[in-house]
DNA sequence: AGCACGCCGACT
DNA sequence: GTCGGCGTGCTC
């Protein structure tokens, strides 16, 4: 790719001018003046490659063209334009803004999110010689490192400008480079390139001169008589495919692997190409489809019953008033073929459709059933995606090759250009919030906004909606739709409760298991049943310590124990990954007796080992799953029924049906119910009600077993019950007592820095600026957070809590950023970081 | 964010 | 004196 200068003057008179988006967290505009010939070229969306800074450049999104240039400042130059059609439509760009003005953050921040990186340009900045220089005439000029590297230089074409201080052995390479630049010694150029590269497969087919007539085939067979690798190639061509009865078929030719894994010759292969007799050639081939080939499910057949049926036609007719619905559909009431029904319909249309999915739901299992419905047409974007196949699915869109998406929380951001639905599943999911980096989004609030640019509609599905989105539908801002039976008249699971405070009396526990859960467990499998534990903590024990000093082991960089981890036998960080060997001894007294205090699904695991030795057991939380296809694995070998038992975190408890599970048993509520946060009893309700539908299916009655210390605990009643309207009742109270949304919203400011005191003293001037602006009451803490050191950063919190229709939101996030920046205006607060979180999860 | 510049201590 | 560390300010 040609650059141009980007300071080169313009011969012509009128110059037009973009205003670009570059992925860089500055709240600024930038504009950039367009050079005569690539005027035609340059269009709103389009990417365009900008040289910001001295040596940077960077990929960036035109946002709008102009016809004046900047007042105060020279505009750089465009140097390229990289697309033929926007990258980054209208409807797109216009999301971005609302989501950065939303979340207070910088259009950049989006951008840098929004599009995979296989979009944007890596540009490396490289140092060559420059083949005009005479090295020996200004030889006595250079000082030892210049002339180092150009000797260097003189063996090689270029060199990484990263790579010249590993060549010098020196840090500060940039005054070096400087000077031999000046002397036109070397030229330092940036290369620039698209990351994104299709995959491509080689194959063969014969020249068609071979097909034109039986006599010229003969005449080939006849010239390969002698040369048997040769003929067998050929004769397993035609085997493979067959041109001559079909010649229409030789177009599509065959893979070259398939020639080479066969066990034919290479090389012989490669005289019938040289021969012309087989020629080569490449297709594009997509990498979506891997995912899916080594999974087989029945084929999915449905019709939707009578209660599905009527709210599938309730649904349809409240989008004629409103544009978003909630669908409170209990566990296994079947919610997924509502929407696959409705789908289909807004498909007809010849509108796109949007299904986003929390992470963990988006399984082969889900996939393969969808692909099942709607073939080709599904694009999936998940996680675990590389990102070329990013790219893919990025461009399937764009191209209309995939109508329907199913995606996780940033798919989002793909570049739908004519939405009609979008339906968000299990919409109270917390992982739809993202929270490192910036945008702190949340994806089922930013569907709403995404749908009604769109002129879309919306549907949120959940067994256990969020109390907001409930509250909006109760107050008449969404339409509601409940489906209240299980799908084929299944009964909803019996809970139980194991009351171990009373069982420790009287000495019936097992270790962590009560005597009412281990007979349970012993039960369903005697009845070849399974059976899943949850317990909400990875790892074997939260800590160690020591019987002797009671010592315990804790992070260097954050003010949390470390999680002993038994199969590395190692302790680990959780929140920095920090990891080193267990000791043997107490590192402060010596004393060998170190203990383990606590419990995860590791030590879980164990206990059951060692109490059920029969049993196959699997566990499955972040340390079992980590690699691309660990976790179908482990789903479909339980599928297959080759696990008993699965012990997991909250990984079990999403959207998978089973069919052979009779009994649920889960493992520390207690801890649940009094996590410091004003969500933690909705968590709980949802989290168990989510854990509880994986007991029982069609006919069968499914348990659950949930251990705690005090079974009278109001949310466990809710939970016993299954009454989510009891449970939403008494949250909406207690949340309207205390200011908490939805009646308020928050904004959660952290101040972070290297020093404690410095985070403390920066975090209460920011409370005294911001409550001087808001108002008192609406500004809580600052408040050291239980954990308020992260990475070697200091933590201190602030909540701006603004009431619902009483406080101008604009207005509030202006004067809460202006308050920010006050601050970092001071001369001993540049080093404080603040982190803005709207909505916090 | 990244990158350059400038000012400072600490080494040949 | 130069090297590299860190604070400061700018990027069209």
């Amino acid at each position: 790719m040609l650059l141009k200068d980007p300071n080169q003057v313009p011969e012509s008179r009128t110059i037009k001018y973009v205003d670009v988006i570059i992925p860089v967290p500055i709240p600024k505009r930038y504009r950039y003046a367009i050079p005569k010939e690539l005027e035609p070229y340059v269009h709103i969306g389009f990417r365009v490659v900008v040289q910001f800074g001295e040596r940077r450049l960077l990929t960036a999104i035109v946002a709008e063209v102009l016809e004046n240039p900047p007042e105060h400042y020279q505009a750089k130059y465009i140097l390229d334009v990289l697309d033929f059609e926007p990258t980054v439509n209208a409807t797109q760009l216009q999301l971005w803004k609302w989501i950065a003005d939303y979340y207070m953050c910088t259009v950049g921040e989006v951008m840098n999110i929004a599009i995979p990186s296989g979009l944007k340009l890596t540009s490396t900045s490289k140092v060559q010689l420059n083949p005009e220089f005479n090295y020996f005439e200004h030889e006595m000029e250079l000082n030892p490192h210049e002339d180092k590297l150009l000797n260097h230089l003189r063996g090689v074409n270029a060199v990484p400008y990263d790579q010249v201080s590993e060549i010098l052995g020196i840090k500060s390479v940039y005054q070096v480079i400087k000077s031999l630049i000046k002397r036109r010694a070397i030229i330092l150029f940036e290369e620039v390139k698209e990351k994104y590269k299709p995959k491509k497969i080689k194959k063969i087919r014969l020249r068609d001169a071979y097909l034109e007539s039986e006599q010229a085939m003969e005449e080939l067979f006849a010239s390969l008589s002698k040369k048997t690798k040769q003929e067998e190639i050929l004769l397993k061509y035609l085997s493979e495919l067959p041109v001559l009865s079909r010649p229409e078929l030789n177009r599509e030719g065959l893979e070259k692997t398939e020639i080479t894994h066969g066990g034919f010759s290479t090389s012989s292969l490669n005289t019938l190409l040289k021969n012309q007799i087989f020629e080569e050639f490449e297709v594009v081939q997509s990498r979506l489809d891997e995912m899916e080939e080594s999974v087989t499910v029945e084929a999915y057949d449905f019709t939707l019953n009578d209660i599905q049926a009527g709210a599938l036609d309730d649904i349809l007719e409240i989008f004629k008033e409103r544009d978003v619905c909630l669908l409170h559909g209990i566990t296994g009431s079947g919610k997924t073929e509502v929407y696959i029904e409705l789908v289909k319909k807004v498909l007809a249309n010849g509108s796109q459709v949007l299904l986003m999915v929390p992470e963990i739901v988006l399984t082969a299992q889900m996939v393969v059933r969808l692909r099942k419905v709607f073939g080709e047409s599904v694009g999936i974007y998940h996680s675990k995606f590389s990102d070329n196949e990013r790219v893919e699915v990025w461009k399937g869109v764009a191209e209309g090759k995939f109508p329907f998406v199913v995606g996780v929380r940033s798919s989002l951001f793909l570049p739908f250009d004519n939405l009609g639905l979008v339906i968000v599943d299990e919409e109270h999911e917390s992982s739809y919030k993202q929270y490192d980096p910036a945008p702190r989004y949340h994806a089922r609030d930013m569907a709403v906004v995404l749908a009604k640019l769109h002129h879309a509609k919306v549907l949120l599905g959940s067994a256990t909606p969020s109390v907001e989105s409930y509250y909006l539908a109760k107050t008449q801002k969404y339409g509601l739709v409940e489906l209240k039976q299980r799908y084929g008249n299944a009964q909803l699971p019996a809970i139980h409760f194991a009351d171990i405070r009373k069982e420790r009396k009287r000495k019936t526990m097992k270790s962590e298991f009560s005597s009412l859960l281990l007979d349970g467990i012993k039960e369903s499998l005697n009845l070849n049943e399974q059976v899943i534990l949850f317990q909400n903590r990875r790892g074997y024990a939260p800590f160690l310590t020591c019987e002797e000093c009671a010592w315990t082991p804790k992070c260097n960089q954050c003010s949390v124990s470390l999680t002993y981890h038994m199969y590395r036998n190692e302790l680990r960080c959780h929140y920095c990954g920090y990891r080193e060997p267990a000791p043997k001894h107490c590192i402060a007294c010596g004393s060998s007796k170190v203990k383990t205090v606590g419990v995860g699904t590791e030590k879980i695991e164990e206990e059951l080992k060692v109490l059920l030795p029969e049993t196959r057991i699997q566990r499955m939380d972040l340390d079992t799953t980590k690699r691309k296809y660990s976790y179908q694995k482990i789903i479909s070998d339980f599928e297959n029924q080759q696990i008993d038992i699965l012990i997991g975190t909250q990984m079990v408890s999403k959207g998978l049906d089973f069919d052979h599970v009779s009994l649920v048993g889960v493992f520390d509520v207690d801890r649940m119910i009094h996590f410091p946060d004003f969500r933690s009893h909705e968590r709980t309700f949802q989290l168990i009600t989510q854990v509880s539908g994986r007991a029982g299916r069609r006919e069968k009655l499914g348990k659950v077993i949930i251990q705690t210390a005090n079974p009278n605990q109001l949310i466990l009643q809710h939970v016993f019950n299954h009454d989510y309207w009891s449970f939403f009742k008494r949250e909406v109270w207690e949340r309207k007592q205390y200011l908490y949304p939805p009646f308020t919203r928050i904004v959660k400011l952290s101040v972070k820095s290297e020093s404690r005191e410095l985070t403390d003293h920066a975090a209460e001037q920011l409370a005294v600026y911001l409550r001087g602006r808001i108002g008192q009451k609406r500004v809580l803490g600052p408040e050291f957070p239980v954990i308020d050191k992260i990475r070697n950063q200091y933590l201190k919190d602030l909540i701006v809590k603004l009431e619902r229709g009483k406080v101008d939101l604009v207005k509030a996030k202006t004067l809460i950023a202006e308050q920010i920046e006050r601050l970092r205006q001071q001369k001993g607060f540049r080093k404080v970081y603040i982190v803005v979180d709207v909505d916090p999860a």
